[in-house]
DNA sequence: TTTT
DNA sequence: TTTT
């Protein structure tokens, strides 16, 4: 079991992006407020990045933007790798099943507010044309990050 | 809202600690298992630090160890900080409320299994007489890194 | 374990109560939407009975009215009676931990919005001068329905 | 959102059936602890039916039985019906999207255990010869139940 | 680098 | 560096 439940506000528009096979991966980092105040009184987050697959990741591009705010479900996936001097680091994202747009905010190219979206969305924006092959010469990205 | 749900097992032993003024603060790793295989057909895991404090950091201390498995309620914690080089790193970690204790495991000092640990647990085992005046000269970890 | 996490909308306002000892409860129903349609192509939701207790029951009161926006955290209680017949019956209702609220609706007498409720809320409004003796005759509701 | 994790105990066998379509069905019901005693000092607990489709409902018949331990993830559904006196009566029920096998139980038909059901367990077991036109005069229960 |  |  690795359930996670994040309700927070995009810090920056979503990313669209598609693998070398069409689908269509959305990335996104959200701001999540921590229920109390720390020793100096102020209100801290937690910045948590998160990726969506497929439909979902279609709709969150469309209709989501800085400030506005979601509730996510996902799991926490850890990846390793080594860095540049040989040290091995790990890097967090919440791999997220369904993302529910809640209230609008300044800023939002906000409508059609309010509606769940997930497996069971409502019909899918069409795909762009082409995925062009990829995303360009730096990005490592491809299908084997699906993760199912 | 940040809520993260996990059962999974402990790839070591936990490491029971204490801040400067006393409280009590376990860490450990969690092997959470992924519910597909990979395309290799591999079965893999996502590797998970946990926190936790005061009462149930004991207990975790006291009745787990590597192998055991545990079902963990907390939420997902991310810090920053730049690392040698200048550069921005982040940092994930469940900070738990509550840890409840599964089936028991070989390699396990196994017994009084398969209650629930939190704020509310049984007694307290007794906290050690002094706290010594911290971790070491190493250790920069204090009392603010309490989450409440 | 018994976590539930829900976001909906009041049905009706909330009702707010003080237990004989004077500890307030709030009772509200929340519709919570299903995400898929039926057959018939129609929404449906699940109605949810949910109780607070203390400070949060107090600010869900003052700030919540029918058709707002929640996210609720909780567990799912189930409690066992006799009806008049003698037949057992079984009342299912959340105990939430906490109830942070969303976007704002038609017919919210929303203001100070968006926050976030539960232990560490904001300093809690006044307690009534006196509970008064608890509900009237006809409340079997007391103290040993407090869940802590 | 409505998410609801449980790690319980099955209070009885598991009772598998079919709707008239000849898709498996499975509903147990689960002792969830609670985390404190009452005021008599007793360990209470909630009884929560639980409902599985499809192959997921097939492996918990196989492989679960009184006294297991497993943990739950699904959605909180309520259903009104009217009773015989046309009393409004509303039953509750998790819609489990997974369940995960735990530790062994004395009374269990264990072994295989501790691995994880739900969309992408292992290849399903056989599906019975024929369904044979549902559970009989009594049953209610049809395709119209299934939640997706 | 951070949202309201 | 990873658990069963």
């Amino acid at each position: 079991m690795n359930k996670i439940i994040l309700i927070g506000r995009l810090v920056a528009d979503p990313e669209l992006r598609y693998t070398q096979s069409g689908i269509p991966v959305c990335n996104f980092r959200l701001a999540v407020d921590r229920p109390f105040t720390n020793q100096s009184g102020e209100r801290e987050a937690d910045f948590i990045d998160i990726v969506v697959w497929r439909k979902t990741a279609e709709n969150v591009a469309k209709f989501m933007s800085k400030g506005r705010q979601v509730a996510v479900e996902g799991s926490l996936q850890i990846r390793s790798y080594d860095d540049n001097n040989g040290i091995r680091r790990r890097t967090a994202e919440v791999q997220a099943n369904n993302v529910e747009f809640l209230g609008s905010a300044a800023g939002g190219r906000s409508q059609e507010d309010g509606f769940s979206q997930g497996t069971g969305g409502f019909s899918a924006p069409q795909r762009p044309a082409a995925p062009q092959g990829g995303f360009g010469e730096e990005v490592t990205f491809d299908d084997d990050d699906l993760p199912f």
